[in-house]
DNA sequence: CTACAGACCGACCGACCGGTCGGTATTGGG
DNA sequence: CCCAATACCGACCGGTCGGTCGGTCTGTAG
């Protein structure tokens, strides 16, 4: 976050830089902390001088980049616009994110039920506070001026949230193509449905 | 499924009930093959004699639940009615089934990647023969009978099984209430969408 | 130059885990 | 009743992995 100059810094984000990488490329049981530290030129003891434990260097990367997430989501919480105009803004800014970055959401999903405790409950509240958190303020307003219906917003929330997940991916990016159609199926879908219209308008 | 009398059925039989419901309860790697074994009243030895490994264990597991449940939901597949009544169906039927099955279909997404080769392959491709690909033969139905729009077929299904995963799990039971709420919610939002209607109809 | 602190090393530990194997108990057919 | 086949046992093995610890290196303040 600061202060990257210092050698001890430096050497830090490298470790969780080269984590990163690898906790996206296997699970977490599968990463062992000599393949971390081999990776970023340092041995397991130089490693375990900068990180108590495995599970704080996985729980210090999350949290880092879950923050950074929450912040760049902020922009379309806080911006002028109708409901759907909010949320196309977070998604594309989803959808345009790095792809390292944007797996990362999946991972937190994925390895969350791995950790127990405390550590789990920081995880647990950073990620709510980067994604579903900020949709969901954009959802309520949107009931509140009548551009969505009434229903329980946290509900509606992450319904949006597991569209947006099912248009990541290979499989979506063959089938739709760029950024914008793949948005635009998402919002299509979310507040339009996919039942055919009386009269349909093109595209 | 058959020959359920001789000694080896039973004890096998056993396992696998126990492998399930300590599967469910935590990780692949949480959980231990003595642990298995002490609790379904084997030793590792004894555990060992009926299946070739942890892993075939939990294969075995998994493709007898699956197969159940692609029989079971093959029923909305093939019965009359629009596609809207025949996606309820099924639906039905996955949030009427007991919680233990209904869960499987989570783990199955969770756990599919620790697996690699063939063994994987056999999962994968069961999996989507009970659910995703029973989904998509409506889908498809739905759209050739213009009762959906014209889309990707398969992107449609996902995107289904998606809204209905939001609806499992507690939040979603206290929110909404019972089967028939949720299942309302699910339809509702994947037929006619989030945002208000002209002139909306009543519940 | 020296001394000290923090960075880093790498051999090692202890626990655990999947899997094995030689042996014993049980069962059912002849 | 006998015997072979099979169910089952449990001590053990090879290997892995997270984590430790005494020691070495290196940069910097005095």
């Amino acid at each position: 976050m600061s202060t990257p100059d210092t050698r001890a810094a430096t050497t830090m984000a490298r470790i969780v830089g080269v984590a990163r990488r690898l906790f996206l490329a296997q699970s977490y049981a599968e990463v062992t902390t000599e393949m971390i530290a081999r990776a970023s030129d340092v041995t397991k003891g130089g490693l375990y001088h900068h990180f108590a434990s495995k599970e704080a260097l996985y729980i210090s990367m999350m949290l880092e980049h879950l923050e950074s997430t929450r912040s760049l989501f902020e922009e379309a919480v806080v911006m002028e616009g109708s409901c759907r105009e909010r949320l196309g803004r977070l998604t594309r800014d989803f959808l345009e994110l790095p792809t390292e970055e944007r797996e990362l959401m999946r991972l937190v999903r994925r390895d969350i039920n791995i950790f127990h405790g405390a550590q789990r409950d920081r995880l647990v509240r950073a990620y709510q506070r980067a994604l579903p958190e900020q949709i969901e303020a954009i959802v309520r307003d949107g009931m509140r001026d009548g551009q969505l219906e009434m229903a329980d917003p946290r509900l509606l929330s992450w319904s949006f949230v597991a569209l947006v997940e099912v248009v990541v991916g290979e499989y979506a990016q063959q089938a739709l193509g760029d950024t914008a159609a793949r948005l635009g199926h998402v919002l299509e879908l979310f507040f339009g449905g996919a039942a055919i219209r009386k009269v349909g308008a093109s595209a």
